[in-house]
DNA sequence: GACAGTGAAATTTTT
DNA sequence: TTTCACTGTC
C-alpha cells in the first residue's frame, strides 16, 4: 500500500503520532482510538518514507496474540516490515540471551521454567515446606524479579520482610542456575543485566535498533522499564503507546507509574492523545467512563464517541448463575434467530471458573462457543510428560524434567534414588560444601562450558552411581539412560558441540538472524498444512521419543482405564513439532515457543461461535455485542479490594465495557454458588457508580439498587416498595408478556402460566421425568416446582429453561 | 515405593 | 466442588 493511502485515513492526532520524530513519544491512546493502526502505520511509514532498515525496528508487546496481529497488519501496509522484530518482551529477552549465552553465563540450550516447574524445583530444595508454602515463595520471588530486585537488595523487604526470604531467593537462584534454565522473570532481568553489564553488547544493540516501540505500555513492570532504558541509546527513537485507564496487571508487577511518569523519565517527551473512540456507541462509552472516572490515580482523558446513536446498556438482575447462563443463552439465541451471527457475541467474566455454567448451558442449547484462555493443552499430564522428556534431551541438567520422567513409567526409581542422583550431579560442581559461594550469575565459566555440562549432567551422574544401586533400580535406570542417549543421537552427533558453536557465533549473530527468526512465530497458520503431511522435521523425533520413552504405552493404558484422549493429545504434540527442524536447535526452539506461547494453534474451531472469555483476556479485542457477567460484590469487584486494588478492578470494568461496539449487557445475580455453597450477594459497586438512567434495568431489582434508583429518579419510584418493579422489556423470549406486572396477572390470560400449569408432566435433560407441583409468580417471574422420579424437587424459571425442560403430557 | 483412602482447605487475573 | 497433603496398607 502507498503511504499517502494509509496516511489519508488517519485523523490529525493519529497522523501526528505516526509522523512525529526527533524526541521520545508517548501516545496516550484511549480504548478503541486506533492504537494498533497508529503503531503499524508508523512502522510502515518509517520504512517507506523515512527509509529505515526494517531490521532496525523493534516493537515489543505483552501477548503473543498482539505481536502476531501487529506483524500481520504492519506487513499488510508494508511488506518489508516482515523483517522488523515484533515480539513480546519475554520472547525478545529469550532471543537476545540465547544469542549471547556465553556472555550472560548461560547455556544456550536453556529451556524456560514456568511457575509450576519453579515450584517443583524449590520444593525439592526445601523439603520441609508444603507445596503451598513454596508456591507462595515462588510468587514473591517472581514479584521481586518484576521489580528488578536481587537477593541482596535491601528493598526486598518491601516484598517480604522476613529475613529468610532473601536466603530462600538466593537458594532458588542457585538451584535454577544449576539446572541451566531460566524462569519468566529472568528473561527480562538477565537481559537487563546483559545489556548494562556488557558495553559491547549494548552498543551493538543500540546500533542495530534505531527505533524501539512498546505497546500496552501501561502494563509494563519495573524490570521492563529498565530494559527499555537499556535498549534506548542516545540515538534511539523511543515510542510507547498505552492507556493508564487500561492498566490491569498490577497484581503481577505492572507499574502504572511507568506511564504516568514516562515524560519525566525521558526528558523532551512529546505527548499525543488519541481521544476519539471509533468502536463503541455513545451510551456504552458513557457508562464505562462513569465508572473509571471515580479513580483518582489517572492522567485523565475525555473519550469522545465518534459513533452517535446506539442503545443504552441493559442491566439484568437475575436470581442466580443458572438463570444468568440461561438469560445469556436466550439473549443470544434470540438474536441469532433474527440473523445475528454467534460470533458477534462475547460473554465476559472475572474468573475462569465462571465459564463452566455458560458452557453447560450453551452445550444444552447447541449454541456454538469457544472458551478463550482455558486451553490447558500444555497443562495436561501426558503433554507435560512428553515436554519434560524433550527438555531433558535438550538439557541434561534440567532437574525438574529429570524427576518427572525418570520413573514414568515406573522403573523402580523413587524419590530417594532421584535425590541421590541429583546430589551426585551437584557434588561435582560445587564440591561438598558449596553453600553461599555463588553470585547471581551462576557457576558457569565461559571457557569450560562443555566440560561443565558434561559433568553436572544428571545423566552422567546417573551413570556414575549406577553400580551402587539395587538391582531393580539399576536395570531401570540403565534402560532409561539408553533411551535418552539413543534419542540424542537422533538429533545428530553435532548436538553436544552446539553449545560451543552457538557461543562462538554469538557476537556476530543479532545482525542477520532477525529475519530468519521473526519468521517462526508467524508460521502458526501453516502448521495445519504441515501436520497433515505426516511426521516431518522435528515431528519424527517427537514421535520416536513418545514411543521409546514408554510414555505412549503408559498413557495408552490410562486411556483404556479412564477413557481419556491422551494418545490423541500426544499425537497433537507430534504434529505441532513438524514446523521445526530436526536438530537440537530445532528442539530448543520448539520448547521455547511452547513455553512462551501457550495459545495453541486455533484448531479447526467453528469461526462462527460465541466467545467466552475473562476480562483480562479481552485486552485489545472488540465484539459487536458483549455481556459482562457476575456483576456482584465479591465477584467483580472481588471483595476485600480497596484503594489501589479497587481502582484496578474499576479499570478492569472499564476494559470490559469498552470491548462492546454496538450492544452492552450487564448481568448481576441475587445469589451465587461459590465452592459448593450458595450465598446471597449484593450488586457490584460499579453498578451503583453508573448514572441512573444511563442503563435500562430488567429483572427483579435488588432492594439496595432500587433504593438508589428512587432517590436519583424522582417520580419513578413504586408505591409498593417491594422492589418488584422491572423497568424495560425482556429481551429474547416471551417479551410481550413480561412487561405485564405481577398484579396484572389475575386478569389477563397468561400463556406462559398456562403452559407450565400445576400437574403437567415434564422431562428434564438432567433429572429425567417429573411433575409440576407448584406454579406461581415470584415478582414478575413465573416459577415452577417440579418433583422428579428420583425424589428430588427443584425450582425452575421456565422462561430461561425452556430448552432443557420439556412438557411431555397435558 | 506405590497407592488408596481420609480429612481438610481453598479458591484471580498470566507472559 | 475440587484439590492437596498426609496416613496407613500392601
Amino acid at each position: 500500500m502507498k503511504p499517502d493511502q494509509y496516511l489519508s485515513v488517519l485523523n490529525p492526532e493519529q497522523l501526528e503520532a505516526v509522523t512525529h520524530s526527533g524526541s521520545p513519544l508517548l501516545i496516550l491512546a484511549g480504548a478503541g482510538s486506533g492504537k494498533t493502526r497508529v503503531i503499524t502505520t508508523k512502522i510502515a511509514w518509517l520504512i517507506a518514507e523515512r527509509g529505515l532498515d526494517p531490521e532496525s525496528i523493534l516493537a515489543v508487546t505483552f501477548t503473543n496474540k498482539a505481536a502476531r496481529e501487529m506483524a500481520e497488519r504492519a506487513t499488510r501496509l508494508e511488506p518489508r516490515a516482515e523483517r522488523s522484530v515484533l515480539r513480546t518482551f519475554h520472547s525478545f529477552g529469550a532471543w537476545l540471551l540465547r544469542r549471547n549465552a556465553a556472555l550472560a553465563d548461560l547455556d544456550s540450550n536453556f529451556t524456560i521454567y514456568d511457575d509450576d516447574d519453579a515450584i517443583t524445583l524449590l520444593s525439592k530444595a526445601l523439603p520441609a515446606l508444603t507445596r503451598q508454602q513454596v508456591s507462595g515463595i515462588v510468587h514473591k520471588i517472581s514479584r521481586a524479579k518484576d521489580y528488578c530486585l536481587s537477593p541482596d537488595s535491601p528493598l526486598l523487604a518491601e516484598i517480604d520482610p522476613d529475613p529468610d526470604f532473601a536466603d530462600v531467593y538466593r537458594l532458588y537462584e542457585r538451584r535454577l542456575r544449576e539446572t541451566g534454565n531460566l524462569d519468566f522473570g529472568d528473561l527480562i532481568l538477565l537481559t537487563v543485566r546483559l545489556l548494562t553489564g556488557n558495553p559491547e553488547v549494548r552498543d551493538r544493540i543500540h546500533a542495530r535498533f534505531r527505533v524501539v516501540m512498546v505497546d500496552e505500555y501501561q502494563d509494563s513492570n519495573v524490570a521492563q522499564f529498565e530494559l527499555l532504558k537499556a535498549l534506548a541509546g542516545p540515538e534511539t527513537y523511543l515510542c510507547v503507546v498505552g492507556d493508564d485507564d487500561q492498566s490491569i496487571y498490577r497484581f503481577r508487577g505492572a507499574e502504572v507509574r511507568n506511564i504516568l511518569t514516562f515524560a519525566e523519565s525521558f526528558p523532551g517527551t512529546r505527548v499525543v492523545r488519541l481521544e476519539r473512540n471509533y468502536r463503541s456507541v455513545a451510551p456504552i462509552l458513557a457508562v464505562a467512563d462513569q465508572v473509571v472516572a471515580r479513580n483518582e490515580g489517572r492522567l485523565g482523558k475525555t473519550l469522545v464517541a465518534e459513533r452517535g446513536g446506539g442503545k443504552k446498556p441493559i442491566l439484568a438482575f437475575l436470581p442466580n448463575q443458572d438463570d444468568e447462563a440461561a438469560f445469556c443463552a436466550e439473549l443470544i439465541a434470540g438474536a441469532h434467530r433474527k440473523g445475528c451471527p454467534w460470533a458477534d457475541w462475547a460473554i465476559l467474566y472475572r474468573t475462569n471458573a465462571q465459564s463452566l455454567g455458560f458452557e453447560t448451558e450453551f452445550l444444552h442449547r447447541k449454541i456454538p462457543y469457544k472458551v478463550v484462555g482455558t486451553l490447558k493443552f500444555y497443562e495436561r499430564e501426558e503433554i507435560k510428560d512428553a515436554l519434560a522428556f524433550l527438555a531433558l534431551v535438550a538439557n541434561g541438567r534440567d532437574e525438574v524434567a529429570f524427576r518427572r520422567v525418570v520413573n514414568k513409567p515406573a522403573r523402580g526409581l523413587g524419590e530417594v534414588t532421584q535425590d541421590r542422583i541429583v546430589e551426585e550431579a551437584r557434588r561435582i560442581v560445587f564440591g561438598v560444601e558449596a553453600e553461599g559461594e555463588l553470585e547471581m550469575g551462576g557457576p558457569v565459566r565461559g571457557d569450560d562450558t562443555l566440560q561443565f555440562e558434561d559433568a553436572t549432567d544428571l545423566l552422567s551422574a546417573s551413570r556414575r552411581i549406577l553400580e551402587a544401586l539395587p538391582k531393580k533400580a539399576r536395570s531401570g535406570l540403565s534402560e532409561f539412560l539408553h533411551v535418552v542417549e539413543t534419542l540424542r543421537s537422533l538429533l545428530g552427533d553435532a548436538a553436544v558441540s552446539d553449545a560451543a558453536a552457538v557461543a562462538a557465533d554469538a557476537a556476530a549473530n543479532e545482525g542477520g538472524e532477525g529475519a530468519a527468526d521473526g519468521g517462526a512465530p508467524t508460521t502458526a497458520a501453516k502448521a495445519k498444512t504441515a501436520s497433515r503431511k505426516g511426521a516431518a522435521g522435528l515431528a519424527i523425533f517427537v514421535e520416536r521419543l513418545v514411543d521409546a520413552s514408554g510414555l505412549l504405552a503408559y498413557h495408552q493404558g490410562q486411556d483404556e482405564i479412564a477413557g481419556t484422549q491422551r494418545v490423541a493429545n500426544l499425537q497433537e504434540l507430534v504434529n505441532a513439532a513438524s514446523l521445526y527442524p530436526l536438530s537440537r536447535e530445532g528442539l530448543v526452539e520448539f520448547l521455547e515457543h511452547i513455553e512462551l506461547d501457550r495459545s495453541m494453534a486455533d484448531e479447526e474451531e467453528n469461526p462462527d461461535s460465541v466467545t467466552l472469555i475473562t476480562v483480562h483476556n479481552t485486552k485489545g479485542l472488540e465484539f459487536r455485542r458483549v455481556v459482562v457477567t457476575g456483576l456482584e460484590t465479591g465477584v467483580f469487584p472481588r471483595d476485600d479490594k480497596k484503594g489501589d486494588d479497587l481502582e484496578e478492578e474499576r479499570r478492569l470494568m472499564y476494559v470490559a465495557c469498552t470491548r462492546a461496539m454496538d450492544e452492552l449487557y450487564l448481568t448481576s445475580c441475587a445469589s451465587r454458588r461459590l465452592y459448593g455453597r450458595t450465598a446471597f450477594v449484593e450488586p457490584s459497586l460499579f453498578l451503583f457508580e453508573m448514572d441512573s438512567g444511563s442503563v435500562e434495568v430488567i429483572g427483579r431489582t435488588p432492594r439496595s439498587y432500587a433504593a438508589r434508583g428512587r432517590s436519583a429518579q424522582p417520580g419513578a419510584g413504586s408505591a409498593s416498595g417491594s422492589g418488584d418493579e422491572a423497568g424495560g422489556v425482556q429481551p429474547g423470549a416471551g417479551n410481550a408478556q413480561a412487561a405485564g406486572n405481577a398484579q396484572g396477572a389475575s386478569a389477563v390470560p397468561d400463556p406462559l402460566a398456562e403452559r407450565w400449569r400445576t400437574g403437567r408432566k415434564l422431562f428434564h435433560d438432567d433429572y429425567g421425568y417429573g411433575i409440576i407441583t407448584k406454579s406461581f409468580y415470584a415478582s414478575d417471574e413465573l416459577v415452577i416446582m417440579v418433583r422428579f422420579e428420583t425424589g428430588a424437587e427443584r425450582r425452575f424459571m421456565p422462561r430461561y429453561q425452556a430448552k432443557s425442560l420439556l412438557v411431555v403430557e397435558d
